[in-house]
RNA sequence: GCGCCCGUAGCUCAGUGGAUAGAGCAUCGGCCUUCUAAGCCGAGGGUCGCAGGUUCGAGUCCUGCCGGGCGCGCCA
């Protein structure tokens, strides 16, 4: 509908004297107005080009509004304001949006603006260390969303999940599940206070117990004898990289690696399922362990070597990121020879693009934003363009019991799980909540409200929008009618009252809010377009009673009615949100 | 100290450089014979943190300051 109006103006101004208009023209933009006195679309072109022009805005506003072509979707068009261009439509402009939107159903809103480029959006990728917990969840909802959302406007999607199974971390991991499977064979210790200390951990340890029996237990004086202190007096790291060498000697290597295995399984079966059951999906889980395999990391490092990105000092490989954009040079290969997991990133970064993917985009926690600049002097070293990548940043989550803070830290061990949100408020309303802020603001997620069967809370009142015309549909059988489709998009024209011509602009408004959303990464924008889309419906429907009015408005009526359920189901699909049929 | 994000109504937040800055909640006042009152109608409420600058036009862009959050490892 708004390329139309652009269409318009476009054929305008070619009609205008050449040397008149600056080469090559900007962006030819329009936009809704907020006042209805200003019309439905107004276009401030005159304004921009006025000073190049160098002519008055209005008088030039004038002359491209003389040279507008007609149209039969434009009622009137004038000059107002500075400079302004408003656009009047004519009714018929927006009931024929309406047809389209029952014509295309689910596909309404959609399109090609992205033209098929491969995208891949990395998001979650959380440690195979523990559950996922509610801030992972926010990543999820997020990346999801976006995803979808890109996909809908024609960019080729790739969802995929970095699983960190590589590094230290698995080790700990593996010493923590060990320890706990000691406990069970009856020893008593004090736990390190950097190992994984969830109760997560126990059922793998019984699990350990089962398959090995007591094959695995050594006594726990053997096990600590002259390891590091703990903290806070001793080196919390220092004690578990002795533990994890000392479970090495102990059981022998490939014991140990087995235990690994049997962590890293458990737990991401844990994580998968879990996401699974939030309907968040990956077209790719991509395992750091096998990409390590690979050798694709020394690759990475020869790479830069050659081009001479890197140097020596004090024992240590570094790259020498200051020269691409960050701050300051980074370490690749550690004093020790081992390499870096900023090294991995860097390869795994550019394995994207060799992958084929022109956009990579990286859903990560506020927290990581220090991360960004280096991985991109990364990418950038390698040759590949600094636009690339894109980091979305994911600010934290506050849960909130009504007025009630809960309190979240990780380290009293009290982190409340995806797990336990989604039990307590639901797949939709935690899906719905969590992409109600813009990610780069913080969010108070209140549970309370998220279970409230209310006009409070704006997910039911968005579900409760689309079950109600399903209502509608039944009770319309129930007084032993039937909607007649060809009669209602017929009778189009008899939607005049104030709520059905709000209703009908609202909705011709869908594909533009997806493309904005698309093009600023902000699902959040369909969440508050939803709300008010329902509340135009609320409106309306209050109203303007639907059933018992002649067949011929009644038909229009149900019309405008199928096509908001139409938009309220196809937004809130992009949201990972049902759309019921009751409530 | 350096870096990133945030600062808009009592609260939580929208707001691709455009016209008189919006929504929900909360508060106050109304509306059920009639398709779900799980709803609707109405009212009050603003120095867009502060100060400069760019622009025909700034909540939006630039600079400086103030306040809040987060991060600054040869951890991952």
């Amino acid at each position: 509908m708004k390329e139309q109006i652009v269409e318009l103006i476009r054929r305008a101004l070619a009609t205008l004297p050449a040397g008149s208009l600056p080469d090559p023209l900007p962006p030819i933009e329009i936009e809704r107005t907020r006042d209805a006195a200003h019309g439905d679309f107004a276009s401030s072109i005159a304004l921009k080009l006025a000073r190049s022009a160098r002519r008055n805005p209005r008088e030039l506003a004038q002359s491209i509004l003389a040279a507008l072509p007609a149209s039969p979707f434009v009622a009137r068009a004038e000059v107002a304001g500075a400079g302004f261009i408003n656009f009047h439509l004519a009714p018929g402009a927006y009931t024929l949006e309406l047809q389209r939107i029952l014509d295309q159903g689910a596909a309404y809103g959609h399109s090609a603006a992205g033209g098929g480029k491969r995208v891949l959006v990395e998001f979650v990728s959380a440690n195979p260390t523990g559950p996922l917990h509610v801030g992972h969840g926010r990543h999820a909802a997020f990346g999801a969303s976006l995803a979808n959302l890109m996909s809908a406007v024609g960019y080729a999607v790739t969802r995929e999940f970095y699983i960190n199974d590589a590094g230290r971390q698995v080790e700990i991991l593996a010493a923590s599940v060990w320890l706990r499977y000691l406990e069970l064979c009856g020893e008593t210790f004090a736990f390190p206070s950097n190992g994984y200390r969830g109760d997560y951990l126990r059922p793998i340890a019984e699990e350990l117990l089962k398959t090995d029996q007591r094959r695995l237990h050594r006594p726990a004086d053997q096990v600590f004898s002259d390891l590091p202190a703990d903290a806070p007096a001793g080196d919390k790291d220092k004690l578990i990289d002795a533990l994890i060498e000392r479970a090495r000697a102990l059981l022998g290597a490939e014991a140990f690696e087995r235990v690994v295995t049997l962590s890293l399984q458990r737990m991401l079966a844990d994580i998968r399922a879990d996401l699974h059951e939030f309907g968040v999906e990956f077209e790719s889980w991509y395992s750091e362990r096998s990409f390590v395999a690979s050798g694709a990391i020394d690759g990475a490092l020869e790479r830069l070597r050659a081009a001479g990105h890197v140097y020596e000092k004090d024992g240590a490989l570094w790259f020498r990121a200051s020269a691409f954009g960050d701050v300051e040079d980074r370490v690749v290969v550690r004093e020790s020879g081992v390499k870096t997991y900023f090294a991995s990133d860097i390869a795994y970064h550019f394995d994207k693009r060799a992958r084929g993917f022109e956009q990579l985009i990286d859903v990560l926690g506020a927290d990581h934003h220090g991360y960004v600049a280096r991985v991109r002097a990364g990418l950038v070293a390698m040759g590949q363009p600094a636009d690339c990548l894109e980091v979305l940043l994911i600010q934290l989550v506050s849960l909130y019991r009504g007025d009630e803070k809960l309190a979240m830290g990780k380290r009293e061990g009290q982190f409340v799980t995806l797990r336990q949100l989604r039990d307590e408020v639901g797949n939709d309303a935690a899906h719905f909540f969590y992409l109600m802020r813009s990610n780069d603001q913080h969010l108070d997620f209140d549970l309370e409200l998220a279970k409230k069967r209310s006009t409070d809370n704006p997910v039911f009142y968005v579900q409760y929008a689309h079950a109600r015309v399903a209502s509608l549909m039944k009770e319309l059988e129930a007084r032993g009618l039937t909607y007649d489709a060809k009669l209602g998009h017929g009778q189009l024209q008899l939607l005049t009252t104030p709520q059905e011509t709000a209703l009908l602009r609202s909705l011709s408004a869908y594909p533009e809010v997806l493309q904005d959303a698309a093009r600023n990464r902000a699902p959040h924008l369909i969440v508050h377009y939803l709300r008010d889309l329902a509340s135009d419906f609320h409106k309306n429907y209050e109203a303007n009673r639907i059933l018992g009015t002649p067949a011929e408005l009644l038909n229009a009526r149900l019309t405008l009615a199928l096509g908001l359920q139409q938009v309220v189901r196809n937004g809130l699909e992009l949201l990972g949100v049902s759309a019921p049929e009751s409530m």
